[in-house]
RNA sequence: GCCCGGAUGGUGGAAUUGGUAGACACACGGGACUUAAAAUCCCGAGGACCCGGAAGGGUCCGUGCCGGUUCGAGUCCGGCUCCGGGCACCA
């Protein structure tokens, strides 16, 4: 090798060796500690970008710190290929979504073989390989035979120009994501998960994650939603039977003066039949029943609602109370009727002003400040009840307990929980997922598909039109079947499931990826898992890792998995963005495309309008702000990518991309690669023997400085994950060996600690540029590959301090600094701090 | 509206437990090398002010704002402002 730095030789070299000798394929060792550090893994889009750089090079750093520390390293990578994009892919340039899909697998492997992350490949899987989705079909079933997923008819979004079903996440504001369109509501039967029955224990076992970031436990705590509170029969006037409410708040029941209920309660239409508001009631549900929630208020939180023309009782109060249906009113939360008490309900309080329906106040404050005239708004914290019969004068704390426990005692009501969790709908009217593996037959009812005949493979005969539907029932064979069970006619499932199923286990089918038996190896799933490290973008917070979180209990009491979480400590990085540059007439632009220059400043291209530069945002094509790392690899290499996006900013915040700082990686990288072969020649006669003595006062600090560096880097890497901390460490270790070298370069001495801290330097380099610091080690002469060389242990006695310098500070403020040797006594210091002069000056009278 | 984060030089960021604020890097300025440029190397730098011929030395201010605790606060407490994110009629 020459004496220039040239990245892509070496990184070429390197990930051959990796590849030919299979450097970081692991399997099961007892003897060793494991570590299973995992990379949500992507969806493979085509080609890779700075999140995938960031969010990789993140992991690489752990699996590769962890494998020094002779930890047995589970580091796999594989493919999320289910999905949208490829139908959309298929429907529009006519590819097959397989192709696509393969296409894109293929090019972005090489991508990321050119990072030269430490992958054990051997693990590699795809979610669209019968051989995996045959699993997700065999989970299907077994949670089918426990009643864990069922089928039921829910209302769902529906665009209805696309004329298909839209998951959550692809409402935008109440509009289709791609179309735009307003979204409808449309009663389908569509399968679910009973993530449900895991609320309580999807809550509580949040305490058991200590390794994951407040923020994500939050939210997750947010989406369960647990309401502790009563459910209450209020009776119907005039008729049998009673509306059901839930609320938290039973302390107010005695201001509950009228009762509201959803569109879709199943009692809306019925309990106004025979009086004067039929009429009314009718056109009230027409024009709410296929408007999606979001939609439901003309503005921001209207309220609006209709009289049923029938009344209750309030069991509390002993009056009748009316009916109302309110469009806020939600049926999927609690029992779709709620009892209204407007003076201290916001909602409830708004829906009475404008229906001029009471509002008795029965919780007061503590200094009695409420009126029926003064309240503007709903008062809804705590307080003393009040014109609340026998419980009147209780604080509304204490009153929830007694009325629920009066309700129960009655035979009224009950307490009763309630999470806004719901389950989970993994129906998908789509082509590019995994078939449900159902058979509807007309006698037999809902059979599963037996299992000796998974996987239930995709068609390839269907036409992809983009139109409403399931694709797979254009399919001419696939829907037809013989009943598994009476061998009678019978029609197949023709959807597909939600990809995020795919997601909710692939991390257990990493740790035995290819077996033919069974999900996963039992026994291998036990050495490996949990997954020690989970590393991915904060946008997974709820929805993914509450899947994973809840299928990992779902096996574990199916008696697969062995453990009660899948993740032990979780690492959220921040998004990769850069600033915009946007003209009013032509929107975003290029940074290459602007024309002018930095100082005059710079001119749209078309218009020649001043272009401001914008807000630094997240990358996006869109936005034209993006780097794209092949370019990046291409012109300074992978090791300097890895090494800007790691040394820019701690992973968890986000990273604003600067070129000129991928340069000075660059240089930093270069400075390193001269500095050793510059040096070398002279450490042909001299070995570092950690022998520090007869050094000079000057070598044997540097020495310290070394040693303080492999304690820094650790401790920064372990744990911590600071590694902008820990390379700007190793950048001042190099700092002062140069500062050592270019003062006293010659000596036999020097060269050997110099030498010392140039391997040293090296060696805690290995886990984030690993190509070039694998090529400098072995210029340095060492036969083993750097990979396998143990991380250094620092010295203890090379750590001791000769001198210390010790801060003297007056009322908080320095005001001297004296070095004293570092086996002095107290008094010795305070001796020689008082004696200086500065100090002295400070202290006129006695010191503290 | 509710719940989480965050705010430190020209910039990205350090300061791990309340103890020298600004490590490291980028950008910038100056110098060396060069016919020149690039590359490389060296030096400088929070702000204001003071002493000195100079090298140098000193004082005060300074971590979004106001207040508090403490010998001492970027760090802890109370009250705000702004920015980012999540949830959003959940009874």
């Amino acid at each position: 090798m020459e004496e220039r730095y040239q990245a892509k030789a070496i990184e070429e070299k390197w990930q051959r060796i990796w590849e030919a000798e299979q450097a970081f394929k692991v399997s099961e060792d007892a003897a060793k500690a494991k570590y299973y550090v995992l990379e949500m893994f992507p969806y493979p889009s085509g080609r890779i970008h700075m999140g995938h750089v960031r969010n990789y090079s993140i992991g690489d750093v752990v699996a590769r710190y962890k494998r020094m520390r002779g930890f047995n390293t589970l580091h796999p990578m594989g493919w999320d290929a289910f999905g949208l994009p490829a139908e959309n892919a298929a429907i529009e340039r006519g590819v097959h979504p397989e192709a696509w899909t393969q296409e894109n697998i293929l090019y972005m492997k090489t991508q990321l073989k050119r990072m030269g992350l430490s992958y054990d490949w051997e693990r590699e899987l795809a979610t669209c390989e019968p051989e995996y989705y045959r699993w997700n079909q065999w989970i299907f079933i077994q949670f089918f035979k426990k009643g864990l997923a069922y089928k039921k008819s829910s209302f769902v979004n529906w665009c209805p120009s696309c004329e298909t079903v839209l998951a959550n996440e692809q409402v935008i504001d109440g509009r289709c994501w791609r179309c735009d369109s307003v979204v409808t509501q449309k009663e389908l039967e569509q399968w679910f998960f009973r993530i449900t029955d895991y609320a309580e224990e999807l809550l509580q076992d949040l305490d058991k994650l200590a390794g994951w970031p407040d923020k994500v436990l939050t939210m997750q705590r947010n989406w369960i939603g647990k309401s502790i509170g009563a459910e209450i029969d209020f009776p119907l006037v005039g008729r049998d039977g009673g509306l059901r409410i839930f609320t938290t708040r039973p302390d107010t029941i005695f201001g509950a003066t009228f009762v509201s209920l959803a569109v879709e309660h199943p009692l809306a239409l019925d309990l106004s039949a025979g009086t004067p508001q039929e009429a009314a009631v009718r056109t009230f549900i027409d024009r709410f029943k296929n408007v999606s929630q979001a939609n439901r208020g003309a503005e921001e939180g209207e309220k609006e609602g209709v009289f049923t023309g029938a009344y209750c009782r309030n069991p509390f109060t002993e009056k009748n109370i009316p009916i109302y249906l309110a469009n806020f009113v939600l049926m999927e939360y609690g029992t779709g009727a709620v009892m209204a008490v407007p003076a201290h309900d916001q909602r409830d309080f708004e829906f009475a002003k404008k229906y001029q329906l009471p509002i008795p106040i029965v919780i007061q404050t503590h200094d009695h400040k409420l009126t029926a005239d003064n309240l503007t708004e709903a008062y809804v914290d705590d307080g003393v009840m009040v014109d609340s019969g026998i419980f009147s004068g209780l604080a509304s704390a204490a009153g929830k307990e007694k009325i629920a426990a009066y309700a129960e005692e009655k035979n009224w009501g009950k307490k009763a929980i309630r999470y806004r969790l719901r389950d989970w709908g993994v129906s998908r009217q789509r082509y590019w997922g995994t078939p449900i593996p159902i058979i509807y037959c007309d006698r037999c009812g809902t059979v599963p598909v037996p299992e000796d005949q998974l996987p239930v493979k995709l068609p390839d005969d269907v036409p992809f039109t983009g139109k409403g539907g399931s694709p797979l029932s254009e399919s001419k064979f696939f829907s037809q079947v013989a009943c598994p069970t009476c061998g009678g006619p019978a029609r197949r499932e023709t959807d597909t499931m939600d990809t995020f199923v795919d997601s909710s286990w692939y991390f257990l089918r990493f740790t035995s990826a290819h077996v033919a038996t069974a999900p996963f190896d039992i026994e291998k799933a036990r050495y490996w898992m949990a997954v020690d490290q989970y590393i991915g973008g904060v946008e997974h917070a709820v929805l993914h890792l509450l899947y994973s979180r809840f299928f990992t209990k779902a096996l574990r009491d199916l008696d697969l998995a062995k453990v009660d979480e899948p993740f032990a400590n979780l690492l959220t990085q921040g998004m990769v963005s850069k600033e915009t540059y946007r003209c009013s007439e032509h929107s975003w632009l290029f940074p290459s495309e602007l024309v002018g220059s930095e100082k005059e400043g710079w001119r749209c291209p078309q218009c020649g309008r001043p272009v401001q530069k914008g807000r630094v945002e997240k990358m996006s094509k869109r936005k034209k702000n993006i780097v794209d790392p092949e370019d990046l690899i291409n012109l300074y290499g992978a090791d300097t990518a890895r090494l800007f996006t790691l040394f820019a900013a701690p992973p968890e915040k986000d990273l604003e991309w600067s070129d000129q700082g991928v340069e000075g990686a660059y240089r930093f990288l270069s400075r390193l690669w001269r500095f050793v072969f510059q040096h070398r020649p002279l450490w042909t006669n001299v070995s570092a023997n950690g022998d520090a003595s007869g050094l000079s006062a000057e070598l044997r600090e540097l020495r310290r400085t070394i040693h303080r560096t492999i304690k820094k880097v650790g401790d920064d890497i372990d744990g911590r994950f600071h590694f902008n901390t820990a390379i700007a460490a190793i950048m001042e270790l190099f700092n002062a060996l140069s500062a050592a070298a270019q003062s006293d370069g010659q000596s036999n001495a020097a060269a050997a600690v110099i030498q010392e801290g140039t391997e040293t330097i090296v060696v805690l380099l290995a886990p984030f540029v690993p190509h070039v610091a694998n090529e400098l080690w072995e210029e340095l002469g060492h036969e083993e590959r750097l990979d396998q060389v143990p991380w250094p242990s620092y010295s203890e006695e090379a750590l001791e301090e000769e001198k210390l310098l010790i801060v003297v500070q007056v009322n908080g403020k320095v005001r001297g600094k004296i070095t004293v040797p570092a086996d002095v006594t107290q008094e010795y210091i305070e001796t020689n701090a008082l004696a200086d002069p500065k100090v002295l000056s400070f202290l006129d009278g006695k010191n503290v």
